[in-house]
DNA sequence: CGTTAATCTAGAACAAGTTACAGACTCGCC
DNA sequence: GGCGAGTCTGTAACTTGTTCTAGATTAACG
């Protein structure tokens, strides 16, 4: 193993994952067009419309390559879940939220981001989906995930160094924001309703803790 | 249509959905074996072990049959989901919780259930991730899950008639509930992180709201 | 009973995720 | 420049959910 890269494990397989693995030039743009090509498809169709034969096609790699880059959907559709909370993420942090105490920021943040996944609604459908699905075998890239909305949410509190009853409130925070998300994009909720939700748990559970 | 059943679409498809079609005795028993086989099958493997042919093998049913009944894996497990909520909730009737305030015996109640799915972890696993992975095709069904989830939750608030306030409680109750659940189902959280997470959401909402 | 519409069965066929493999290619190194 | 390990490509095969079809079976009704 000295071309390309090194991988982690001894069967010469899985790509980037786990901790910084030192890629090529060529490999770090073949990642950046299968995500891209991924963005695109779940933009149009969804979670069904990213179609592993389609995403190799569109991103010009082997079918082969896809999955050693993105050892299943899964894996790839929770990558560019990473992807876009690293954007929003960096965007909030330019225009943090204004509201006055912490429940307030943490609502107005999760409803930004909301806004913004309805403006894209079948992207959000195919990451959604692909994260509450996640297996085992993905723990370690959903918990990355996860990891990311805890940022985010701590970062709209603001508060500093958080307390274990804080943390748990965001933990609280986080279930609510998925499963409301997951109402929604199945069509049992309307946006109302999870706005409803958003501001309730944050109410309730940001103002006591 | 004068046979077996009269279904309610023009096609000749789709049994036993929607409202009261009258089955015979013998679709009654079939639909309880494909009942019982997929509840056997998931008992074991989970998600992946239910797998269609199998359980239209173990039920003694041809697969088109198993389609006819159950339009798809999904609604398939949605059913047997249903199915376990029905018994929980007529044995939470008999032994009612017994805490002092409500949130206490809504988390008392909730943790009753959890310890019940700790016991069938394969079968959980494969109810809580088809309930998840629904798509707009199943929210009827889907609904129905959540009807009767908050029935039980609000059986064990005991507080009567719920205000509005209450029902979005509950709502978020339910939403941590999923959520967490997945969390331990996918091996991203412990037995005792999903016990605070109920814990938590329960004093925080059920003592405000 | 016989008719008839609907259901059920058995099995093939199709779709999309995943795996396997042989051969071409690339990179770092001598 | 050539070597060797590791990659990438192209393609076929396999798996499992889902659909389709032709024929056998069943139930209600006269």
């Amino acid at each position: 193993m000295t071309a390309e890269n090194r991988a982690e494990h001894g069967t010469g397989h899985a790509l980037g994952h786990g901790t910084a693995v030192p890629l090529t030039e060529r490999q770090e743009a073949r990642r950046r067009r299968i995500l891209d090509a991924s963005t695109r498809l779940a933009s149009r169709g969804g979670f069904d419309a990213v179609q592993m034969r389609e995403v190799a096609e569109e991103a010009g790699v082997a079918l082969g390559t896809l999955y050693r880059y993105f050892p299943s959907k899964i894996h790839l559709l929770v990558a560019v879940m990473q992807d876009q909370l690293r954007h929003l993420h960096t965007t909030l942090r330019k225009r943090p939220p204004a509201g006055a105490d912490p429940a307030e920021r943490v609502a107005e943040t999760l409803m930004r981001a909301f806004r913004a996944l309805q403006r894209e609604p079948q992207l959000a459908d195919a990451m959604v989906r692909a994260l509450i699905f996640a297996d085992r075998g993905a723990s370690a890239e959903v918990d990355e995930v996860s990891r990311l909305t805890t940022a985010i949410i701590l970062d709209a509190m603001g508060t500093g160094q958080p307390t274990p009853e804080r943390l748990s409130a965001v933990r609280v925070i986080e279930h609510t924001w998925h499963s409301a998300l997951i109402t929604w994009l199945s069509g049992r909720s309307s946006i109302a309703q999870v706005k409803v939700d958003i501001e309730t748990v944050c109410r309730l559970i940001g103002g006591s803790a």
